[in-house]
This record gives structure tokens, C-alpha cells and sequence, in this order.
DNA sequence: AGACTGAGTCCATATTTGATACTTAGGTAT
DNA sequence: ATACCTAAGTATCAAATATGGACTCAGTCT
């Protein structure tokens, strides 16, 4: 599977493809640098706003999409001396998309940052030893990436519902 | 790191994160849905066209930036009966981008396709047992994700040079 | 009561998108 | 050699989105 046979038309049609569906909620850069931001641990509105300086009208409305795809929840809160406020928490669908963002980040560090020591790395608690994000086979040994094949399935065609 | 404590801010600025710096480049939906269809083996315009849909105006513009970006390289070919043309090939860096694409997938069958067969799976091609992307130690061990933790490095900031 | 603050909304302008039509260049058939 | 065909683009322009600044709102604190 390392490179694929040139194709004129994918496998997978676009309309019964879940990631393609997928990047219509979280496909755009704002949406993408929140969930960043949510993945580290930030939750608030002006948290957002500030770290990552999109404009109001457009977090406002990337909060909302992204409350209404499931990914984040709002909840209340209340710090001493202020009223209480509503935060946005990742759900566990969010907090799911750890793994697929980590990928990301490896392939981003080892891309992007050319050569940088990149700012952060993943260990293991336990040991202290150093994780990557890697193919495994049902027994968990680490599959090379040209030992991959693609199986698809024979369905009836079920159109995706574009989550929007 | 199962889920991370509340912050304030981001450990990482997001001027020197080089994840942020990616979404720059292909952090929109048309963009994302040309590299899945590259990643399937289309290479060609007209092919992107029909398949994804996208306004020919818009596709030339984003397949402009993903080759200047170093994602894809236009390539000469020739086929019976037609004068020679160009197409679009994942370069060695586009095609790294199979791995986290892959665990996207993953998440998107599980959490968008909701219960339905997923389209497609991935098998070891040696003996055909079914792979996954999972986190893994450096001896090759399936790492829990509530074992993870973050280590961050000192460094002298150098700001990631927007790849634009 | 009045100032403060986080969390938004409103509005005018600038940019991007989407749909359709047009152009280009070499190969092929006549 | 001429006309036609096709993949791969450009041109144009109305409609949709994004941007940035000002404005609103509702509890808290003084």
C-alpha cells in the first residue's frame, strides 16, 4: 500500500465516505485550531479567542457547529468573583480525536519543523519511554506501512448523513 | 493525559506549533478532500473535478497551494490517444500523511458512521489479520492512551515560518 | 449605584466561493 | 493540412463567508 495503483475514481464514493463527512464539522482551519486548543486543556471562550486570535463572530459560530456535531459540550462553571459561565468541554467523540490529531502532530514535527527538536514529546508514564502513534496488527505487533492492504466491503450503499 | 486539566493557555504557542502551521496548508475541506482522494491514487484535474465536486476555479488554487506547499508534484504522463498532460502525485511528504489520515478514518467510522459496517478496512497483507493505529512504546508495545503523558523542551522559541 | 468582565451579537467591508462559459494545446481522423 | 476532440486550465461575476470594530448583556465587586 505504500503508493496506491493510480485510480481515475476512489473505492470509497465520496457521499458514503465517513471522513469525508467528517471534514464537513471539522475541516476548516478555526474549527482545527480550537480542537487543538481543546486538547491541551483550554475551555473557555476568551481563552480561545485570545490564543489563537479568531474573530468573535467566527468562534461563535465554530462553537456552535461544533457543540452541534457532538465534539464539545458547554457546561457551567463559576470562578470566585465572577458570575457563573458556560465552558466548552470536549466530549468523548472530541476527546477522541486525540490519536488522529497526535498522528498529526508527528507527521507536522517531522514535516513542518524540519530538523527542529520539536517542542513536545509523548512518554509513557509508567517508563518514561518514548511514544509514537504507529500501525498494529490484532496480536500488537507494529505492521510496516507497506505490508497494508485495503479490504472494502461489499454494502448496499447508505448514504452518510453529512453531520451538519 | 486521558483527559488533560483546565488551562488557560496552550503549553505550546501557537506561533511555534508546527501542527497549527500544517492547517495553514490543508486545513480546508477542499484541500483535505483532494489529499484522501490522492491518498486512494487519483492524480488527475478533471478526475478531482467529477469526483469531489469541487468548482474547477477553486481546485486549480488549491492544487497550486499543495504543490507549492510540497504535499503534491505535477508529474508528466501520456496516454494512448491524447497528448502528453500533467498530474498531481502525493510527494514523499503527501503520502506520509496515509498514517494520520488513516487514524481519522478510524475515528470517523467509529463516531460518525455510527454502527454501520465501516466501507473499508485495513489488513495485513501478509496474513490478511486486521490493523489499527494505536499508540506504541519503543519497544513496541500497544501503549494504554490514560498511559500517555507530554513532555515539553526548553527551547529558545523559533517561530515555524508559516508554510504558505 | 456604578464599574468591571467574560461572553457574546451587530454591522459594514473585504475576501472567497460557486456556476457557467471560454481558452489552450497537442493528437487524431479525414 | 485542416478540423475536431479532450484534459486542463482561466475569466467573469453574483452570492455566500469572513473579518474587525463597536455594541450589548448579565452577574459581581466596591
Amino acid at each position: 500500500m505504500a503508493t496506491p495503483p493510480f485510480r481515475r475514481q476512489s473505492p470509497i464514493h465520496i457521499s458514503h465516505c465517513t471522513l469525508a463527512a467528517s471534514f464537513d464539522f471539522l475541516g476548516d482551519r478555526w474549527s482545527l485550531l480550537i480542537l487543538r486548543s481543546a486538547l491541551f486543556g483550554v475551555r473557555r471562550y476568551d481563552d480561545f479567542h485570545t490564543e489563537i486570535g479568531i474573530p468573535r463572530t467566527v468562534l461563535a459560530d465554530r462553537l456552535k457547529r461544533l457543540v452541534a456535531s457532538g465534539l464539545m459540550a458547554q457546561q457551567d462553571y463559576k470562578a470566585d468573583g465572577s458570575r457563573p459561565r458556560k465552558e466548552y468541554c470536549l466530549t468523548e467523540m472530541g476527546e477522541a480525536l486525540r490519536l488522529p490529531f497526535l498522528a498529526m502532530r508527528e507527521w507536522s514535527d517531522r514535516w513542518v519543523g524540519q530538523g527542529r527538536t520539536p517542542p513536545m514529546r509523548l512518554v509513557r508514564q509508567s517508563d518514561g519511554s518514548e511514544i509514537h502513534v504507529a500501525f498494529v496488527d490484532d496480536k500488537g505487533r507494529i505492521v510496516p506501512p507497506d505490508d497494508l492492504a485495503a479490504r472494502f466491503e461489499d454494502w448496499a450503499p447508505h448514504p452518510v448523513d453529512s453531520a451538519e
